[in-house]
DNA sequence: CGGACCATCTGACTTAAGTCAGAAACTATT
DNA sequence: AATAGTTTCTGACTTAAGTCAGATGGTCCG
């Protein structure tokens, strides 16, 4: 079972874009380029090198592997060691051998290290507090932009997982994705009278459900439901109920939309299915909801009859697998 | 009369902000720090270290004195002349003592300089291009992001000057204006009928045209249009219509609005109004544009009542100066 | 046990970037 | 003409960052 699924390849050769257009993100990179020294500059202002700053803030707060801190900072092993011994000799960190294998080692903040690594956050977070108190009223206006961007600009870092459909972040998803179709159904919204699945349906051995997660946050959720009985193994032929699963609950974030982000939970989603022996799909959906029936279709889905009692749902789809 | 205003300054201690807002904005912060190198590659992948590039550009395709690229870059002096000798070396530019001034150099890229130069810009353009394409259709919302936040980011590098009223620049403003009452007047919008004073008259000596520049882009315009006749020097004592000014066409682009930029505009009217010899200003303006008035309402503007036939005005406001 | 393999570390080196003091060439002022 | 003040340049130095070739001590497997 796939944990994550590559983002779409963008089309073999872009015609080059509109003169206008590519003025007007030059001079956003120029903003962004000129400002990204502010933007960020908790890891300056306390005296300490760039490199030795970022090294502590990618052991964290508990520590980790030297190999794994090296990597995701993309260092040579003799500077990270170098980085290390010197941020030891200042007492922020000590290093111990790994329990199991002698050639590792961890590195981990002492507490004066958890100190500073404790004050880079507060500088961040004053900063930030700073600039949103710069914005003034137009605050609100310009998060949503920054929304926008980190998750178009990050693209190709949001993560697909399986979570709990009764964790905090599958919750809020939800949530979210309720109060959107009470604001766009015109005669509003209420989970009692749609039929939601239990939780249980979207759980492991049943279903799953599986969440779009950037730089910590829920932008996107799919719940995947499966039939109360397990399916029996092997029995193959008939096409009968207890091999088939349900979508529900389809979401994305307003600031991830438009970057193919349902096509990659819906494709993965179809291979969870797959994973738990289902050999067919099907889903509701609400005609107000244009790009997602368009989505559906261009994805290979048929429309069928009304399976349910849902009063919202009006277009009914399924798939084979 | 002084050609720009500095941008209102913050409330003296801002309340920290909202953790979750302080959240968004830092994720917005990791995305463009990490997109920033991807963002203006063209420095890089062209095989010259970034000082050299950096001064190469900053001399631009016509070269500039060196102290003038010097401080745009902020660089030592000493490390600034060793740059431009390595791009000596590397037959890019060559430097001729300046014709006035003996102790001033000027640097200027020779035609190979000029290539090279050439030869970011396609590549910066085909970067930019490229992210376009990758946005796909989600990059006009995208595009529009990043105007709003580049005007927000650099804020302090919007700049005003006084420009003709029928420059481009003065007339993209102008219809752009024309285009968004049109859009709002729930009865729509017509020139022609709304007594466009002409452009000799917002341009000196009877008034002025004053324009919002942002990285290149014209942002927003004012216009103070002045009686016909020049004002007659030192006659004081009556406050007659050869004295009073106008002021006509307050725009803010979308993407610049609640940045406080319409009150530097009409700081700097007035500003501009007072050295022309004006001692009072009046303006129209329709109901529907509720910011504008509540904005000239704390400037210190007087409603009175209509002094024109302007078929879209419905509110009227003056100002001694 | 020996050898292949591995993670980390050390030492020697390179490059980019920047600082600082002062020299050189020039202009402006008294 | 002397002097003070510019602008630019040069040389000597520093720091941060990174590369590369082993050395060291460990694991794993035949």
């Amino acid at each position: 079972m796939p944990q994550d699924h590559a983002p779409e390849t963008p089309p073999a050769d872009p015609p080059p874009a509109d003169p206008g257009d590519i003025a007007r993100l030059r001079r956003f990179n120029r903003a962004a380029t000129s400002a990204a020294g502010v933007l960020d500059a908790s890891f300056l202002g306390r005296g300490r090198p760039l490199g030795e700053s970022r090294m502590l803030h990618a052991l964290g707060p508990d520590g980790d592997e030297v190999g794994a801190a090296r990597a995701r900072l993309g260092l040579d092993s003799g500077l990270a060691s170098r980085l290390l011994r010197s941020l030891e000799a200042e007492g922020l960190i000590e290093t111990v051998r790994h329990p199991e294998d002698g050639r590792r080692r961890i590195a981990r903040p002492t507490a004066r290290g958890r100190a500073e690594f404790a004050a880079y956050e507060r500088l961040s977070d004053a900063h930030a507090s700073a600039t949103i108190a710069r914005f003034g009223r137009a605050a609100p206006d310009l998060l949503a932009a920054m929304d926008r961007l980190a998750c178009a600009l990050g693209a190709d870092r949001i993560a697909l997982r399986v979570a709990d459909p009764e964790s905090p972040e599958a919750k809020a998803c939800m949530a979210a994705y309720y109060a959107e179709l009470d604001r766009r159904f015109a005669s509003g919204f209420d989970v009692d009278s749609s039929g939601d699945p239990e939780a249980a349906s979207m759980r492991a051995p049943r279903g799953a459900f599986l969440l779009a997660e950037f730089d910590g946050a829920a932008i996107g959720c799919a719940g995947l439901a499966g039939p109360e009985a397990a399916p029996s193994e092997g029995g193959d032929g008939e096409q009968d109920a207890g091999r088939t699963g349900e979508i529900k609950r389809v979401w994305i974030a307003p600031q991830a939309r438009g970057l193919g982000l349902s096509r990659r939970l819906m494709s993965l989603a179809e291979d969870v299915a797959r994973g738990l022996g289902m050999t067919r799909l099907r889903l509701d959906t609400n005609g107000a909801l244009t790009e997602a029936a368009a989505l559906y279709r261009r994805m290979g889905w048929r429309e069928i009859e009304r399976y349910n009692d849902n009063p919202y749902a009006e277009l009914f789809f399924d798939k084979p697998l």
